[in-house]
DNA sequence: GTCTATACTGAGATAGAC
DNA sequence: GTCTATCTCAGTATAGAC
């Protein structure tokens, strides 16, 4: 009994690599398939089609990602009992898992960024992040009585914003945790701002 | 005589209305010169390629954006002297202009976030935009004595993030001077954080 | 069930006639 | 300056070998 799809994971393994050197629309099918040392009609039998395989992609780690986040959440939220977990450490939470995965596995994260640079994050997020995006809502919002839920949205838009565009290309290279401290201070502190008007 | 290139100026009209509504990857040359009513070769006669018929839609309207900002930036100073503008007037400077154009032709700013949110935009600023990102980084370092150059960067970088995610696609509806009152309180908030550590 | 060979359609780009 | 015709390469789809 052998792998039941080897040819699965060396096209995921391609994609990764070659989509985060040249971008995801850069990036055509039959390079994929040359690096992978498969047939190009594989692509369309494992995956249906170029869109699919890209969401198998992200699956494939995002998954551990958002687990990791909720965990981190989970723990902060504990050591603050019984008050709320602080706005730094909801970002904290949110942000740390996939700064760090950007050090251990630069490809993939690579590859989110450029699927938010090539704007199609948002179907992404819809299709596999949103419960983890729903609880960190709950979480600042419990940090934030003060900002009215309609407010919040717009501030997790600024914040979603930020991070995609520092994820994708940063300013410099500094260590995950330098990148974290700097974004969590920033943003918390815009979070924190009193709404007026 | 004749408008030198009345083709020109049909090209870069279609081109907008089309790949506002569509997005650019979305919209084939051979959409835009039909509803131009010239030919394919056209295209590449007048611009050479599709990606340069871009950058002379953005060049087209970007100029007088920038000449707001920085007229904008300049009023702000003089009301402000001898101190240093504060950090929110200058925020203002910066976004208000790009987002008053998105309500006025929203068409163009339409294009304007799928470069961003295409990953095409980088080459661009780089190209157009250099000088005034540089007289503003010059207005908010002036603002922010207390903020380290290297972290300026960062900041700025976080700034430029939350901006383009939110011209390309806002949570909400709202007029553009909330979304600029909503967006400068926080980022003014943000440039203002103390820098520990 | 898995995969290969091959064909189809539509994209951007180009050469050369006018 | 403009247009016709053509080229290359993209993603997709199908037929059929194993």
């Amino acid at each position: 009994m052998t792998a039941p799809s080897d040819t699965r994971h060396k096209l995921l393994d391609a994609a990764e690599r070659l989509m985060a050197e040249q971008g995801i629309a850069a990036t055509s099918l039959r390079q994929i398939i040359a690096e992978a040392g498969v047939n190009l009609a594989a692509v369309h039998y494992h995956f249906g089609s170029k869109e699919e395989m890209l969401d198998a992609l992200v699956i494939r780690k995002a998954g551990p990602v958002n687990e990791i986040r909720l965990a981190l959440l989970t723990r902060f939220e504990a050591e603050a009992a019984p008050n709320p977990a602080p706005v730094e450490k909801v970002l904290e939470a949110f942000l740390a898992p996939p700064f760090l995965e950007r050090e251990r596995s630069p490809l993939f994260v690579q590859v989110m960024g450029r699927l938010y640079a090539e704007g199609l994050m948002p179907s992404i997020v819809a299709k596999h992040f949103q419960p983890t995006v729903s609880r960190f809502y709950a979480a600042l919002q419990a940090a934030l009585p003060h900002v009215p839920a309609e407010e919040m949205v717009w501030r997790v838009h600024f914040m979603i914003g930020a991070m995609a565009h520092t994820m994708w290309g940063p300013p410099g290279q500094e260590s995950a945790p330098v990148v974290v401290r700097r974004i969590v201070q920033f943003l918390g502190a815009g979070f924190r701002a009193e709404v007026s008007e």
